[in-house]
DNA sequence: AAACATTCCAAACGGATGTTTTAAACATAC
DNA sequence: GTATGTTTAAAACATCCGTTTGGAATGTTT
């Protein structure tokens, strides 16, 4: 896919109205007067409506996925070192490279953190079957590593514990602000990201550290 | 709104497609076939789609907010007696409300749970609205019982980790139906709600109660 | 300059959507 | 029996949707 301007222009545009409205309300003609490019752009750059929202995914996944593997190997975890890093940690990691991606938009760690909700709640099978082919490697070694750092949990217990450890994030990163805010431009007491994520880490280690119910 | 036959097999028809494929997703022609009337009925009887998704709320959330003033009442918590509930008891309660509800269709505390994700995650800006409109009295009311749960958090804390809650349950509720497809191929063990809530209550109720950040 | 490939654009296509309208049947109550 | 409300049927309505088309514009290469 070459980068053209008119392809960013799409991209930028359908990022917000995906993250504002969802993926079936937002219309390919919303996205392209938004864009200010002509309805047939979208078509001819990526092909389908489908694909383009996978495209939108890709422009962050990539970043964060590649920000997380060299995270990973800057602390030299290991699987089989026998050494498990804390729970903690491992959030922290996760939650500096969500900060550090490199965003188009303002507010941008938000409209991620919403996509990323969107993409687990909305039942979009295509998408879902995009991101397990294109990135489950780093999110399986992520997960391996949970389980490493909370063996007192049985298999079950762990994966609830995952799933409210990331309805949390998403849910919340993408409320910080509401989206028709960030869009009018409109600002007050702007909450900063990584101050609820100082809120929030504490908050998710009780959790998944507190013992489980099932012995 | 008279109940006739017709208009709950709608509303039954609703209710299930609307959960399993979301509100945008679901046309007015799959819900008339699905429960066998006319395609005119639902406009005669709801006056058009986004009425019959506020009726389908009404439903099953008329009966919740119901049970939880009713809980509130046995409890005889009171805002001004100075005697705090457990933050763990007001979670029970609410979840055992969820549990309580009279449901028309097997597994019917999965769908309404999934409709509630939806309602909170897929920004239905008319839902929304009347969804605050009509049951924001309960709802306010038991932000007020966390408020005098939690004296040891400052204002802002407590906001974010009231974000947090709410975001684990809406996010896993919303994703419940997909996520226990994934579990059961995973594993053959079967997850009923029931086990999802006993799971997750103990997690939040840590999160709720570790020492705060900011003293 | 000529040839080529790429990008853009206005318009149209076929289909699905929510909604409305017509008419006729059916039930129930006064 | 007449009035009132409910249901079905079939069709049309206006609109929106994703996608496709043919040709014009643009840029690059020879």
């Amino acid at each position: 896919m070459a980068y053209t301007e008119t392809v960013d222009r799409i991209l930028d545009a359908a990022e917000l109205l995906f993250a504002e409205k969802g993926f079936s309300e937002t219309s390919l003609r919303m996205i392209t007067s938004k864009a200010k490019v002509n309805l047939a752009a979208v078509n001819y750059h990526f092909g389908s409506k489908n694909a383009l929202i996978q495209a939108v995914f890709s422009r962050f996944l990539r970043p964060l996925s590649h920000l997380m593997e060299e995270g990973l190997k800057k602390h030299q975890w290991d699987l089989d070192s026998g050494q498990a890093p804390d729970i903690e940690q491992i959030l922290r990691l996760y939650t500096h490279c969500l900060l550090d991606i490199p965003t188009r938009h303002e507010n941008g760690v938000s409209i991620f953190m919403r996509l990323l909700g969107l993409a687990y709640t909305q039942s979009q099978g295509h998408l879902r079957l995009y991101l397990e082919e294109e990135y489950s490697v780093t999110f399986k070694f992520i997960l391996m590593m949970v389980k490493e750092s909370t063996p007192q949990l049985s298999t079950e217990e762990r994966f609830w514990r995952t799933q409210f450890t990331l309805g949390a994030m998403a849910f919340t990163m993408s409320s910080i602000q509401p989206l028709t805010d960030i869009l009018e431009n409109k600002q007050g007491s702007k909450a900063d990201p990584e101050k609820v994520i100082d809120f929030l880490v504490p908050f998710l280690v009780a959790g998944l550290k507190t013992p489980p119910i099932q012995e």
